[in-house]
RNA sequence: GGGUGAUUAGCUCAGUGGUAGAGCGCUUCGUUCACAUCGAAGAUGUCGGGGGUUCAAAUCCCUCAUCACCCACCA
């Protein structure tokens, strides 16, 4: 049946990814012939995620490595999966909930929440699973994984054992210190009501004002203040009963817990020590707080004076922390200011001993309310404004003198304004929910990094490791060297729960039933748990406590007994119960994606799997996740199995829109790859993210781009169908043979090209340049395979070299096929399955290897001087204008020998190619004649009458113009004797090689323009 | 404030020391049998500015300009 004129790519996409998925063509090992493996590890996309052209990009890479891989009989694994992906699907599924106007997370409750988040997970498990199939991806999805396989309420086929690797891996570095629950400043999203890490921080420049406020000093003291200008000259004395105060965030001065300046500023050096006003809330519970020194004030910058609220400023808090100033918590977790019913005057007169020396516990400072009445339960941006406006009015706001002339009477109006600097300033954005972050004094769990920073450092310097391209190694050291604590805890129901119970501390007067619990196990399962709970609680009161069912919720244990207390000498007994609550957080998701490699294969499991295909190769990843995950998985990894995860991470720039511009959903300019796949084909789009793959190198996506390459696989598919159409397929063996000794020069050269194109594709491949692979196959099947041998194979079909010719060309577009699987792999299945009855998938073949030694250099010249030649004549006959179905005769004026030969061996080549029926010697050049100059040969194509003198003149001085420049360039390098000095000797021969030819050239040309003279 | 990258044909971009390339677009010509999603021919660049190193610079160094991104606590 002959083929169709186009490759149907939405019929037959699907046809020939059912015939993979069938043959068991992408399983691990498949089509491995030798016992070396390659084996990368998909990043996992959200569950709820759908490909976007990242995606579409990032995996295309991969499945090009990993085809390569598997044709060259590699034991082969690309491993696929998702990602819970905590806080996202939390968050649709939230609002698909919200949407459908069904009950709310919380009223749902947790366990309800949870089993609907599992029915969404399965629901979209076929999503992307589909979308990369449709891609080509090459995974191999009986192996498909995901982040929260085997956890608790798993519905059936979410088996797996991720969960164990996550809390084993959670206990174990518990265990040895690197994990701890702290009270620290973390970064809180009020939206979701969660801590998140530093990294899901966005900051973003938002306008915002500065204001100044005056903190009056403690009764009514008065200093001098002195400011001088940088000579040391006064420009400002005045006594003040007051210290000046810039901030940008006002409602944050109920929870001031000192004024910090610099230790070395001499402007308040009078009044360190003493106690200012707080100039908000009721006045007669007005706080005082102390004036203190710290480096962090910079005295150039404001008044030089700052306030110091520890529980919600980073930098406040490290000042609060080294100079043991309380930190008072303002806000609930909605980040709306404190309402919880506790007296105000009560909150303060507690602060205001706190100062006079007495001892609080941080959770009895953590109780403590200041926030006054009438700002109770406001949103944070409504207590700013009202603070403002109460202060102001107080006039307790820094003024300056404000000039006005009335117009009428030119008077003068002095009045004193508040001062108030509008100011660019820098806030933080959640980066899921974007609302502004408030950092928070809660407790919560970190991985102490700083203890398993430095493998992963070493592993990289060491080379065990290497990150491409080299520029994000530096990146990624600066990050890793000033690496924070990392808060792994978050508040939502979605994701790994924390595997620590908590239990009341038992005190030698019984048990003090602390809230939150003082005591925490941490075990991988809740019997584990009771049982170091009930070890722990016999050592402090041995032999008396003893352990039963809770029968409200078993995995909660509760302990009973009797326990001697009071005193000693008159020891009381009493009963007791202790129940054991698990922490209700979850683990930070990229805690679990940080397992990733090992998870995948069955750790902590000793699965062959595991055994064989780590570490990984190749990790080929956005640079916008080296923090998140590169780096992580680095440490974890390291940590956990004591080796790198994978040998080499690609990192590849970002898919942006042909402006430029970032694809986003709000900005309307996505570009769906499914969309682009239904329009041109997956081919044609995976073609052109790799041509345009350049190492680190952002790239812009058209449409206009794709179709280009959509066109490439039209052309290919053009070649075969010639072949077929001519009896080279279908062919009999499988794949076709490469033709022994060719007799035809054309045929020669074209076996020495294609080898030449595996060994580029080969090596292009190896270094990861995934753009100069694409282009040098565009360049070979176009450029030489299309547009010459297939020209040249016509006149050969009707020659006695047809038959070696069917050969070559049988076995040139097989290769072609092969070497563009790895880019293209639908178009070509379909042409190898259609050019013959295969035994072998393509994706299965043999990729080959043929060295260089196929490249046949005379043959290989000779083929140059061909096309040169046939290109000079067409160029001249375009220039002239002669008419292009005009068949001409040629006469040769001087032809050398090497010349006489490869004109006698492609005659009918080039007689086709550039339409010349006849060629004669002559000593003389015809009159009227255009001149045709190559090497070692002058032509003439008479053509009396029909050409223009004038025209062919000025062609033929234009050509002389541009040959002489290049002459003069050559000639005045060669004179410079440093050059041929210095220059290497191949340079300096070249360069000689090329004077000669051109020398030869313009010599031709002036003759042939002097000829014109003559008869001119 | 620190860091990284970019600036090459009308557009989008390749090009790590030997006198500039591709795709798209543009101009002219061409449908007899692989392909009009095509073919043939053609035009277009002081490689951001300035300086330096070198026999030789788009390429290496310095500097300036513009743009982009990342990191960072200036109240």
């Amino acid at each position: 049946m002959p083929m169709e004129k186009n490759f149907d790519a939405a019929e037959a996409e699907a046809r020939i990814s059912a015939m993979w998925d069938k043959a068991g063509a992408f399983k691990a090992g498949a089509n491995a012939s030798h016992a070396e493996t390659f084996s990368i590890m998909i990043p996992p996309p959200n569950v709820t995620g759908n490909l976007h052209m990242g995606h579409a990009f990032n995996n295309t890479l991969q499945d090009i490595l990993t085809r390569w891989h598997r044709m060259r009989g590699f034991d082969t694994l690309w491993q696929p999966g998702t990602d819970h992906a905590g806080i996202a699907t939390q968050m649709v599924v939230e609002r698909e909930l919200a949407q459908a106007g069904e009950p709310g997370r919380r009223e749902m409750g947790r366990e309800a929440f949870v089993k609907r988040v599992w029915q969404q997970k399965v629901k979209s498990r076929g999503n992307i699973k589909g979308q990369l199939e449709r891609l080509g991806a090459s995974c191999d999805w009986s192996r498909e994984a995901f982040t929260m396989s085997g956890a608790p309420g798993a519905p059936a086929g979410e088996e797996g054992n991720f969960h164990d690797a996550v809390i084993k891996v959670f206990v174990d570095l518990h265990t040895k210190g690197l994990i701890y629950r702290g009270k620290r400043l973390v970064n809180w999203d009020p939206h979701f009501e969660t801590a998140i890490s530093d990294l899901e921080v966005e900051q973003t420049e938002v306008d915002g004002f500065m204001w100044h406020f005056k903190y009056p000093l403690a009764g009514g003291e008065t200093y001098e203040y002195v400011e001088k200008d940088e000579d040391g000259k006064v420009t400002l004395r005045e006594t003040r009963d007051y210290i000046s105060i810039a901030t940008t965030r006002p409602e944050t001065m109920l929870g001031d817990g000192a004024v910090a300046v610099h230790p070395g500023d001499a402007r308040y050096a009078a009044i360190v020590g003493m106690l200012c006003e707080i100039p908000v809330g009721p006045k007669q519970h007005r706080r005082l707080i102390p004036i203190i020194t710290d480096d962090y004030p910079d005295p150039t910058f404001g008044s030089g004076a700052v306030k110091i609220t520890g529980a919600h400023d980073f930098n406040d808090y490290g000042v609060a922390k080294r100079n043991g100033i309380p930190c008072y918590r303002l806000m609930d977790t909605k980040a709306y200011m404190r309402d919880d019913g506790a007296p105000y005057a009560e909150a303060a007169s507690l602060a205001q001993r706190i100062v006079e020396g007495a001892d609080f516990t941080e959770a009895e400072i953590d109780a403590i309310n200041l926030v006054p009445d009438e700002y109770r339960g406001l949103d944070r941006l409504i207590a700013r404004k009202r603070v403002v406006e109460a202060i102001t009015a107080e006039g307790l706001a820094v003024t300056y003198l404000h000039k006005e002339i009335d117009a009428e009477t030119g008077a003068e109006d002095l009045s004193r304004r508040p001062f108030v600097e509008a100011k660019k300033i820098m806030q933080p954005f959640g980066d899921r929910s974007k609302v502004v972050i408030e950092p928070m004094l809660t407790d919560q769990w970190f991985v102490d990094t700083a203890k398993i920073v430095q493998p992963a450092i070493d592993a990289v310097r060491d080379v065990r490791t290497k990150i491409l391209p080299e520029q994000h190694e530096k990146v990624y050291f600066h990050w890793l060297e000033n690496i924070e604590p990392w808060c792994i805890s978050r508040q939502l129901w979605w994701g790994h729960q924390i595997p620590v119970w908590y239990g009341p501390k038992p005190t030698a007067d019984g048990v003090a039933a602390v809230a939150g619990g003082s005591l925490h196990f941490c075990a991988t399962t809740w019997q584990d748990a009771k049982e170091k709970a009930l070890a722990h609680y016999q050592t402090i009161v041995p032999g008396k406590i003893t352990v039963s069912e809770n029968r409200d919720n078993r995995e909660q244990p509760t302990f009973g007994g009797l326990i001697r207390s009071g005193d000693p000498s008159k020891p009381k007994l009493q009963r007791v119960n202790v129940t054991l609550f698990r922490d209700p957080d979850v683990l930070d998701t990229w805690f679990s994606s940080g397992l990733w490699p090992i998870g995948t294969l069955g750790w902590p499991e000793q699965t062959p799997e595991l055994e064989k295909y780590f570490p990984t190769d190749v990790l080929i990843t956005g640079f916008d996740i080296i923090f998140f995950w590169v780096a992580r998985m680095m440490m974890m990894q390291l940590a956990v199995v004591d080796q790198v995860p994978f040998h080499t991470v690609y990192v590849h720039a970002l898919v942006r829109d042909e402006k430029g511009k970032k694809m986003s959903k709000s900005l309307g300019n996505v570009l769906d790859p499914l969309d682009l796949i239904d329009e041109f084909g997956a081919d044609a789009v995976r073609f052109t993210v790799t041509a345009m793959a350049a190492m680190g190198r952002d790239l812009k996506l058209s449409k206009d781009r794709i179709a280009g390459y959509r066109n490439f696989g039209t052309k290919l598919w053009n070649a075969t169908r010639f072949a077929e159409m001519n009896g080279v397929f279908p062919v009999a063996a499988t794949p076709s043979p490469r033709p022994e000794a060719p007799k035809a020069t054309a045929n020669k050269w074209i076996i020495g090209e294609t080898a030449r194109a595996v060994a580029e594709t080969d090596a292009a491949l190896a270094e990861f340049r995934f753009n100069d692979a694409a282009t040098g196959l565009y360049a070979f099947v176009w450029g030489r395979v299309c547009d010459w041998y297939v020209e040249f194979a016509k006149p050969l079909f009707d020659g006695p070299e047809a038959q070696e010719t069917r050969t070559t060309m049988a076995w040139v577009l097989e290769q072609c096929f092969i070497l563009l699987h790895p880019i293209m792999p639908f178009v070509t299945e379909e042409l190898w399955q259609i050019t013959g009855t295969r035994e072998k998938l393509l994706a299965h073949v043999d990729w080959p290897d043929y060295g260089i030694d196929l490249v046949d250099e005379a043959a290989e010249r000779e083929m140059r001087w061909v096309i040169s030649l046939i290109e000079e004549i067409r160029s001249a006959r375009a220039q002239m204008h002669v008419p292009a179905g005009l068949q001409l005769a040629m006469v040769a004026t001087q032809f050398d020998a090497p010349a006489r030969a490869a004109w006698d061996r492609n005659e009918a080549l080039i007689n086709r190619l550039a339409r010349i029926d006849s060629l004669i010697e002559v000593k003389a050049v015809p009159k009227g004649s255009i001149t045709v100059a190559v090497e070692g040969a002058t032509f003439a194509l008479p053509l009396a009458g029909v050409i223009d003198v004038a025209e062919e003149k000025s062609r033929l001085s234009k050509t002389l113009e541009k040959i002489e420049k290049d002459l003069n360039g050559l000639r005045s390098r060669l004179n410079n004797p440093k050059f041929v000095e210095s220059a290497p000797d191949d340079v300096v021969e070249d360069t000689r090689d090329k004077l000669a030819l051109a020398d030869e050239e313009t010599a031709k040309l002036r003759a042939a323009l002097r000829r014109l003279d003559d008869i001119g």
